[in-house]
DNA sequence: AAGAGCTCCAACCGCTATTGG
DNA sequence: GCCAATAGCGGTTGGAGCTCT
């Protein structure tokens, strides 16, 4: 391994790349393949160690890199992965084809880590897990759906980034999105990647007419795809998710109230916080909240909860 | 206009796992 | 089995660019 001594001593080059050595690498990679990185790195003539090379080939000059923003999908593909798998950025990559861990860890820093700290909790505490799990996601749900909606019925997507690929497919039923109860959604709407490995067999993480599909190439990384590090398989159905969108979405029942459906529910999934005398978020002063507070305001992309969430929160707490 | 503060992300670091002689 | 080299992963940092005052 080198050190920093070494780098200095063999005068190799830190820092951000020049287009010059982003040319070399790429036309060497093109021309010769990815090898033994420290031996590419001095066959191509780059003063870089083999582990920047890499870096940079994988994080940024790979042709199925995808760049741009993390769409809706791909952040609640994030955060059903990280509740499932917590920090392993790699593992959660190989579902958000062209995204790197960098990206998705960068992701989770800036995005996420923010909202725990305007929620003034920890990114690991339940309660933040849980306004992930019954707030943030069930939102992301009705937003893809929304949008969804505004454009076609049915729209099929797919992205080939290389390999592993993702198919993207939304059909919308029509739904009758209520602005005064934000859960009142009337389709089957659901997030499913489904992951497919070479021997065919699929593997919902939760059923859905939100389809992603998941195809593992033949490196070493996306072979076990199919299973976790564990060696357990992944569920048929998400657990996590489906719960998520059974207690927020509701059972399509015709029975929008959250003060019976949703606590149900809730409480038939064990969710014994949102019953407890407490409330659910019993840290949380909604009251004393800045009305201003950017990510109450508007619906940006980064709003995962608006007004009428906070004001459905403070009404269950309230009720308790 | 300017500078202070903030956000985001590319790149680095240190560690562990894997590979190959 | 041992050891060095390499690959891979997750945590951290530095700086560019943006926003706010």
């Amino acid at each position: 391994m080198l050190q920093n001594e070494d780098i200095d001593e063999l005068d190799l080059r830190r820092g951000p790349w020049t287009v010059d050595e982003d040319l070399a690498l790429i036309n060497y990679i093109a021309n010769h393949g990815e090898g033994r990185w420290n031996t590419l790195a001095r066959s191509a003539g780059l003063k870089r160690t083999g582990k920047s090379c890499r870096l940079r080939w994988l994080n940024y000059l790979r042709p199925d890199v995808r760049r741009g923003n993390i769409t809706l999908e791909e952040q609640l593909l994030i955060l059903e992965l990280h509740s499932r798998w917590g920090n392993r950025w790699s593992k959660i990559a190989q579902y958000l084809p062209g995204r790197t861990d960098n990206e998705i860890k960068n992701y989770w820093r800036t995005r996420v880590q923010k909202h725990a700290k305007q929620l003034k909790c920890d990114v690991n505490s339940k309660q933040f897990k849980d306004a992930m799990r019954y707030l943030w996601m069930p939102r992301l749900v009705e937003r893809i759906q929304a949008a969804a909606s505004t454009s076609t019925a049915t729209t099929t997507t797919t992205n080939n980034y290389g390999s592993p690929s993702v198919t993207t497919t939304v059909t919308t039923n029509n739904p009758t999105y209520n602005h005064n109860n934000n859960f009142e959604v009337h389709t089957n709407m659901m997030l499913t990647p489904t992951i497919m490995n070479n021997n065919n067999n699929n593997n919902n993480l939760c059923g859905s007419q939100v389809t992603q599909s998941y195809t593992p190439d033949n490196s070493s990384n996306g072979a076990a795809a199919s299973s976790d590090s564990f060696g357990t398989q992944v569920s048929p159905i998400s657990e996590l998710t489906q719960d998520y969108y059974n207690v927020a979405v509701g059972s399509n029942n015709g029975n929008n109230n959250p003060n019976s459906d949703y606590y149900q529910q809730a409480q038939q999934f064990g969710f014994d916080c949102i019953t407890s005398p407490s409330g659910l978020f019993p840290q949380m002063d909604f009251n004393s909240m800045e009305p201003n507070t950017p990510w109450i305001q508007g619906d940006t992309s980064d709003n995962f909860w608006n007004v009428e969430n906070m004001l459905l929160f403070q009404q269950l707490n309230d009720n308790m």
